[in-house]
DNA sequence: CAGGTACAGATTGTTGACAATTCTATCTTT
DNA sequence: AAAGATAGAATTGTCAACAATCTGTACCTG
């Protein structure tokens, strides 16, 4: 009911192409500022212009390609102001989320999540770093949350355009070496705040949460403040 | 710098056909549940089949049509509950931009604001046609919050997608009668705690105000229950 | 030597034809 | 007469060729 990305079976060329150049973009295999070439693609693919260009529009009506009339398509590529402006939507969006899910998850739901947490914690005491945040999918708290609100727009809006789009960029600035230990402790929080049905409660710690994090975005890049834009490569 | 659907000058077929069609969508022209064929849209602007096909997976990204694989598009038609989940989702976008507004607005923009609301108090103690005052006014005092909100991310999703598609649907379930009154004053004290510049309150009151018109739609469904989703002509 | 200009190559935009699939209406069968 | 099967029509999916536009390079001019 609640599904995303359903159909594996590719029922037309061009539908292939669009959940392949996605995931390719979502997965940093092609880097933010690209520019994609229609013929190299259709190449690539082994099919003609036609399906492949109908992908990239449809790629471009998600926002995940911006399209210069005559010129070309190219990779979005967030700047250091738009990343943080994603990071205001998301508390909003995932804050909410955590309300509906402390209202809408199952008690089978809320133990998987305590589940995810206990994995986590076993395996933050090895290699707290980095790996924390690298998790994926079902294994990803956030993930489970915003499923468990069990409201579909908010879902696809989380999962589907944001999710991805931040997960691209947060390894550039994120690693403070004792911010992780303070996210878990925050996860387990929020659990909490869920497992006792306090929807309030649970969305007030998920923005404190997600602010924290954007905070901490910022004051790692006053202290660089390099360049962010990538001049972008071309395929 | 917070310009929102820019070129008038059509440069390609395709994104002509794109905003034709879109605003078609939103403004009702095309009800929801359509089945839109692509040689009837490709005779009237005019054009070949291959643009047109670009400009619906550009609407297809967006969501505002749903494409069956060799069987057509149709434009998206909301079931009451996806509605409702449209409303959570309003929600909290609104009240974080009204948040971020009371921190950001200029103190010229907060002027335009009250004359806003002014003008419909005006228009409001006449009676003459209140819907549609209400309707628009209310739209565009949340308008001019959300752009100054200053934040180009969450003024793209609630002003390009979200908002219009609410609005097509606003118009069935109508508002009871003392309902805009209310709004008013809602509106007033929101634009009070802006021009206080106190974003928390301003969240907290654009939140209600939402959720009061939520709560207000789900009563008058359960009143008529009737059925929403419209089978869907043909063009 | 700087700056603009014309040309060539490459890339994107558009079109019409053809193939594949689905929908519809008629016909057959029980 | 009702249900299913079948053939035709209509619609969508794909392709390859052609036209329009941009980009980069070499050349000319002051």
């Amino acid at each position: 009911m609640t599904q995303l990305e359903t159909e594996l079976p590719t029922l037309t060329l061009s539908d292939g192409a669009f959940q392949r150049i996605q995931t390719a973009i979502v997965k940093g295999e092609i880097p933010p500022g690209t520019r994609i070439s229609e013929q190299y693609l259709s190449d690539t693919f082994g099919i003609s212009r036609g399906p492949l260009r109908e992908a990239i529009r449809r790629l471009e009506g998600r926002r995940l390609v911006v399209r210069i009339p005559h010129a070309g398509v190219r990779v979005v590529s967030l700047s250091y102001e738009e990343l943080l402006e994603l990071y205001h939507v998301r508390e909003a969006l995932e804050g909410m989320a955590c309300r509906l899910a402390a209202q809408n998850m199952t008690e089978s739901e809320i133990a998987t999540l305590r589940d995810v947490l206990a994995t986590h914690e076993k395996h933050s005491g090895l290699q707290a770093n980095q790996s924390y945040y690298q998790q994926e999918g079902d294994l990803d708290i956030h993930y489970v949350i915003i499923r468990g609100s069990k409201n579909r727009a908010l879902s696809d809006m989380l999962l589907g355009d944001l999710y991805h789009l931040v997960r691209m960029y947060r390894y550039r600035y994120s690693t403070t070496p004792n911010r992780p230990q303070q996210a878990l402790a925050e996860h387990h929080r929020i659990i909490e705040a869920i497992a006792d049905r306090d929807g309030e409660l649970a969305e007030m710690l998920m923005r404190r949460h997600i602010s924290a994090s954007r905070r901490n975005i910022e004051r790692r890049m006053h202290e660089q403040s390099g360049a962010v834009t990538s001049p972008g490569e071309s395929i």
